[in-house]
DNA sequence: GACGCCTTGTACCGATCGGTACATAGTATT
DNA sequence: AATACTATGTACCGATCGGTACAAGGCGTC
């Protein structure tokens, strides 16, 4: 019996799982299949079973948006973070062949399970962006607007690379929204 | 015994299981439950079991689609009938608070079991929505980015709107949408 | 080396999964 | 009324579901 895994190196792993089968499609054998992980292990490590790891999944794809994204859309000048922003989305959702796990679970009645997190998750999107483009001299209800619509765009745009199997829609969406946020007020 | 259903006037209901749960967090028991039907009409109605429902149950989304939507897109004066989609789209997405069953299909494995049906409903309605704006007397290019647009902004707002659990994002996103598409070309 | 604690594999649990078999009931046709 | 076909309920199938129990192995500490 080899004894070497922690916790935080199996929650990525089980975040793909969850990302490509959801919350329902995704049984404890598939994670056992990609983790190397026995029932064993893993219930050593989430006594809460498959609900606790979709919430440690939660938090730590969470954790990745607060500190790559969200916060320096907060702290650091609004367009030098926002540009880190676009770079920052299209190499996580991997130029659109990755899908949003959160938006993932917000389609069905798993929503409600996780509801704060999936909640919280896009809504502190929005208001660090908008707070941004204010920042940046847009007017607040633009600004509100803006910042809505990009965020609102991405997940669809995933959406669309994944249903029709273009990835490029993503970088396509993405290249639009950029433009429309530069010519400021233009909204 | 009472023998009276057609599968005509079952598809719908179980169309609401699948777009309430997802086709992995649906459930056998779960369509009998909401239908009212045992097994042994489903499986008359069904032959192929789950799958053929689901399939039965996009078939009636995307002729849905077709009729109200694509058609006229493609056959009606243009300004008419894109003012005919926003209605239309309101209206099915019920503003918001319902939400678009291919669209939950395609983020998880369940897209590749029905890929043509998931890819066939999105680009139709891109490539009908693009030709009318076409006669409408936008340039080909912008008309393309423009449809892309608004398909794909209006998944990413039923996302956003259920995650957050605040309809009025839809609306909101479908008001912003129909102002740009008025004063063309400016995309 | 002995002691504990963290980690792991395995066996097992009842429940539910999707699906099949089939006898029976309802209905239309004649 | 007899027949044929459509619907339906029920019982059952093996497989898998998420979860539990628990003994034994690895490893650091003393």
């Amino acid at each position: 019996m080899r004894t070497l895994n922690e916790r935080a190196d199996v929650v990525p792993l089980i975040a793909e799982v969850f990302r490509e089968f959801g919350f329902e499609g995704t049984s404890l054998s598939r994670i056992t299949e990609t983790t190397g992980l026995g029932k064993g292990s893993l219930y050593h490590f989430f006594p809460g079973g498959k609900d606790e790891m979709a919430r440690a999944v939660l938090a730590h794809v969470d954790a990745w948006f607060e500190r790559e994204i969200y916060a320096p859309l907060r702290d650091d000048p609004p367009e030098q973070s926002i540009a880190r922003m676009w770079r920052g989305v299209d190499d996580y959702f991997r130029s659109g062949r990755r899908v949003c796990l959160v938006g993932a679970f917000a389609l069905d009645e798993t929503r409600d399970r996780f509801a704060a997190a999936i909640a919280s998750y896009f809504t502190r999107w929005i208001e660090a962006l908008r707070d941004a483009l204010i920042r940046d001299g847009w007017p607040a209800a633009q600004a509100a607007d803006g910042a809505e619509e990009v965020v609102l765009g991405i997940q669809g745009a995933l959406v669309l690379a994944r249903a029709t199997g273009e990835a490029a829609v993503f970088g396509r969406a993405l290249t639009r929204f950029q433009a429309r946020l530069q010519r400021s007020s233009v909204v």
